[in-house]
RNA sequence: GGGCCCUUAGCUCAGUAUGGCUAGAGCGCUUCCCUGACACGGAAGAGGUCACUGGUUCAAGUCCAGUAGGGCCCACCA
């Protein structure tokens, strides 16, 4: 299909919004009108920090609400004379889209399986891509098999952003489009790696790490989840160095196998003389000692606390900071690890006993153990009262299903900065709206350890690591081999380490790949590197770089906007952007109503952009200030489009009365219009610099109705030319000026009829156009104009009005005499539009005009004729 | 436990930074009008103790202190 812009620009005889999107989104492809021109220098551009949307969530409006902002947005630097840099991305890589990928195709993946050259999954992956996959039981896949499901799968998750995107009328330039796995993408994480490998930024550690026992891999701070769950206390027994009792206060009793030490406040009378004790388990009867630490709570349980390898983040605190033992007994499969007691680090009483009973949890999930080891601490007598419900917070990764665990492995960590220096990059950036920066210091400030960026997972980016294998065959983790920058991007599961062959991989005296991947947030980190051609282009880098704009939800402040605000400040000693402008998000409809008895047709945005127009939802996601969230609301929707329809119907009549771009208006009701539009795009313009854009619509709404319904009405018979050339050309001037500006001002909002209506009469886009200014509305309205006389017609007017609408006669009935009452000030107003006003209201006599000190406007309706 | 945001008409929201006439808009509702841009239109109308309690002030929706409800972020799960 070939799309023209319409060569003879004409006045349609019966505007329609129908059809309208379909040709301008093609002709504004074909002109390629929002591609970015890489001439133009720093201080031209505007460049912005699109968030690539992970591709494994569905669709929803909440996704056209924030991404309508960032365009907005980047219209109105458009038309202020920007060159706007406006990439997509889609954040294809991660966790997520793994699970995603695998609920679709009705997959799993087992690493052991080899490759499977023909294999079919399930769930065909072209299915649609919304479908979640039918299969009952998940079939088992090998890696390579799963990583080519994920390929098969994740464009076209893609390509139904790309046709929402397309349809909203993001102003994007598609030519700037990269995925968070694609091998550019892949190269800019590797070199991000190997950058702060090199200065000892991040590093191979064996630590306690966040664990999931489903999805089998490390998860980070960031991606935690508290969720309130119901648990149980257990008040377990430990014998005292006096063999008194010492009762303790459990929610996980399957742990005391691996429990280390008991630990107290340290100005807890109960537990002062027990400091630098011993004390003995029960069942186990492994003695621990006794600490006091300032984290102890004697509000809590019995205000002592058994210290576990690890059952939860204050134990892993205790660990480091008591110097304790290690004694794991939880497996990565969330399982209960088999133990040797009596051997080094396993010390009891009596070691064999203790292995007789720990054999019977051995192999049971943390769940069954739970159980059975209260069953033994029962039957032995080593509990004390019964079991007591509670509620309590408990740690899950963000998608999980089952509580985390801490388990110690290898992982790499990226350091994270000095604290104040982050605080400081905060203070520098500039919040929309500024509160949201709380958010990130108390991130700053909560921060525990270092970045944990490993994944135990497959559709990710690798890191450019291997690990030389001794002769013997063991792996050394701790002495790792980088890959150089030019071998980049690279998949070290299938290129050799420099100076290896690949006859050597898993060879004794060989080398071995690093085995994991990058975490998602490790590649979202370096968006801005990613778009601006980081150490790959530099002209473009220069033009584009620190960007201005970073446009993104409240919910990952901690994640994204953080960890790019760290790996910015790493390798370029800057912020990333100089503005951060925080949507709000959706309230779910459902929360509100009992019923879902409006239908799920609400969470297609696709189908309310077919019902309403994408104008219409535009102009309601334009209602959503930043920050706040906003419920949805389809009645907005249908306001927009009503204004849209206004916007055609009332541009058709304005420039079909004539149009004239010669001559100065003189009409004192004219004058007053070109007043009141240069006060709008004044402040229409202020908004928008503070990101603002949901005053602006309102303001520019709140001054266009009346335009319509009063000025519109009193300077019509006028234009026609029935009051004389002179009036006629005053009101034609006007108009002209007027529909300019507020197809103008409207344009970001309803891009899809402003260009419709500027194309009936003007060449080009109207979004290359420029931003309104005041300045010529305000010479075209020449010195001493009275802004104030198109509210006093407006208000004679609508006193005219009452009288038709209590009388229940049509608007055009005959007014024979109207009297105003007035002080002398809004007498003369009225004087000078009078002729507007009688031509407006019909009115056949002349206005009789009285001085008094209250208002008043007496109409006298004409006798109805026959 | 700490913090942030919100609470204004039946509904969705402005107005609070710089306190100031009888608190605004739209939707919905009521009544009317097919008038030569628009009936996917227009006109008019009803509808609010600005969550609550104190305080500052000549004056508080707006400032201060506190309370309650809603939401979110953070926090050591014994």
């Amino acid at each position: 299909m070939t799309v023209t812009r319409p060569r003879q620009p004409a006045i349609p005889e019966n505007p329609s919004l129908e059809g309208l999107e379909g040709k301008w989104r093609a002709i504004w492809a074909a002109d390629g009108i929002y591609r970015f021109d890489r001439s133009k220098s720093r201080a031209e551009v505007f460049s912005i920090d699109t968030p690539p949307p992970t591709v494994s969530g569905q669709l929803h409006p909440g996704h056209v609400f924030s991404y309508t902002h960032t365009d907005l947005i980047a219209r109105y630097q458009r038309m202020r004379g920007r060159e706007v840099f406006y990439p997509m991305g889609w954040d294809d890589n991660g966790l997520n889209v793994e699970r995603r990928v695998q609920l679709i195709t009705g997959t799993t993946v087992d690493p052991t399986l080899p490759y499977e050259p023909d294999f079919t999954p399930p769930v065909a992956p072209d299915r649609s891509a919304g479908a979640v996959g039918k299969a009952k039981r998940p079939v088992a896949v090998s890696r390579p098999n799963f990583i080519e499901l994920c390929q098969q799968v994740v464009p076209q998750l893609e390509a139904g952003y790309h046709e929402l995107w397309s349809q909203v009328g993001l102003s994007v330039d598609w030519s700037h489009t990269y995925t968070t796995i694609g091998p550019h993408a892949t190269r800019v994480s590797q070199r991000g790696f190997l950058r702060l490998f090199q200065r000892e930024l991040a590093y191979r550690s064996e630590s306690p790490t966040l664990w999931d026992v489903d999805m089998k891999t490390a998860v980070a701070q960031a991606e935690l989840e508290d969720r309130e769950m119901p648990g149980t206390y257990h008040r377990l027994v430990f014998t005292g160095p006096n063999s008194e009792r010492i009762p303790v206060d459990t929610t996980r009793p399957e742990l005391l196998p691996a429990c280390v030490a008991l630990v107290a406040h340290p100005d807890d009378p109960r537990y002062r003389p027990l400091i630098g004790r011993r004390a003995v388990t029960p069942l186990f009867k492994a003695p621990v000692p006794i600490f006091a630490h300032g984290l102890g709570d004697p509000d809590k349980g019995t205000g002592i606390a058994m210290v576990c390898t690890f059952g939860d983040t204050t134990d892993v605190t205790w660990w480091r900071e008591l110097g304790l033992n290690v004694r794991p007994v939880v497996s990565r499969a969330g399982t209960l690890l088999p133990t040797s007691w009596g051997s080094p680090g396993w010390e009891s009483l009596d070691p064999a006993a203790a292995q007789v009973l720990y054999d019977k949890l051995a192999g049971r999930s943390v769940k069954q153990a739970r159980e059975a080891i209260v069953g033994l601490l029962t039957e032995a007598g080593l509990t004390e009262g019964d079991p007591r419900p509670i509620s309590h917070a408990v740690k899950f990764w963000a998608n999980g299903t089952r509580p985390l665990e801490i388990v110690t492995s290898h992982q790499w960590f990226i350091r994270y900065p000095d604290r104040e220096a982050l605080l400081q990059r905060g203070r520098e950036l500039a919040w929309w709206p500024e509160f949201m920066r709380v958010r990130y210091e108390n991130w700053v400030n909560g921060l525990m350890g270092d970045w944990n960026i490993t994944r135990q997972r497959f559709f990710g980016v690798p890191f450019p690591i291997w690990y030389p294998i001794a002769d013997d065959g063991t792996v050394d983790y701790l002495a790792p081999i980088a890959a150089t920058e030019d071998m980049l991007p690279l998949d070290p599961t299938t290129v050799p380490a420099p100076g290896y062959a690949e006859s050597q991989r898993n060879q004794p005296g060989g080398f071995a790949a690093d085995p994991d991947v990058m975490d998602t947030w490790a590649t979202s980190s370096l968006t801005p590197q990613i778009v601006c051609g980081w150490e790959e282009d530099p002209d473009l880098f220069v033009r584009t770089f620190p960007m201005d704009l970073r446009p993104q939800a409240h919910e990952i402040i901690r994640t994204w906007l953080f960890s790019t605000v760290v790996r910015s400040h790493y390798e370029l000693d800057a912020l990333p952007w100089a503005n951060a402008a925080i949507s709000g998000f959706i309230i779910d409809p459902e929360r509100k109503k009992l019923s879902k008895s409006a239908g799920n047709v609400a969470d297609d945005p696709m189908a309310l952009i077919r019902r309403h127009g994408a104008d219409a939802v535009r102009y309601w996601a334009a209602q959503g200030r930043l920050g706040l969230d906003m419920a949805f609301d389809e009645g907005q929707m249908k306001i927009g489009r009503r204004l849209a329809t206004k916007l055609l119907n009332a541009s058709k009549f304005s420039l079909s009365l004539g149009r004239a771009v010669e001559g100065r208006p003189t009409e004192p009701l004219d004058r007053a219009l070109l007043i009141g539009l240069a006060d709008l795009v004044d402040e229409a313009t202020e908004a928008y610099e503070r990101f603002d854009y949901a005053r602006v619509i309102e303001r520019v709404e709140a001054f266009f109705w009346p335009f319509c319904d009063d000025y519109l009405e009193l300077a019509k018979n006028r234009a026609y030319g029935t009051s004389g050339a002179s009036g006629q050309m005053s009101a034609q001037v006007t108009l002209t000026f007027a529909v300019e500006t507020f197809l103008k001002l409207f344009a970001p909002f309803l891009p899809f009829v402003t260009e419709e209506v500027w194309s009936w009469w003007k060449n080009g886009s109207i979004h290359r156009s420029s931003w309104p200014e005041s300045t010529p509305l305000r010479a075209a309205a020449g010195e001493g104009a009275d802004p104030t006389v198109l509210a006093a017609a407006g208000e004679v007017l609508r006193q005219i009005r009452k009288a038709k609408t209590g009388a229940q006669v049509s608007m055009r009935a005959e007014v024979a005499g109207v009297t105003i009452t007035a002080d002398s000030v809004q007498l003369e107003r009225i004087r000078r539009v009078e002729g507007d006003i009688r031509n407006a209201g019909v009115v056949t006599a002349p206005l009789h005009l009285a001085e008094g000190a209250e208002f008043s406007v007496t109409v006298e309706l004409a006798a109805v004729v026959g």
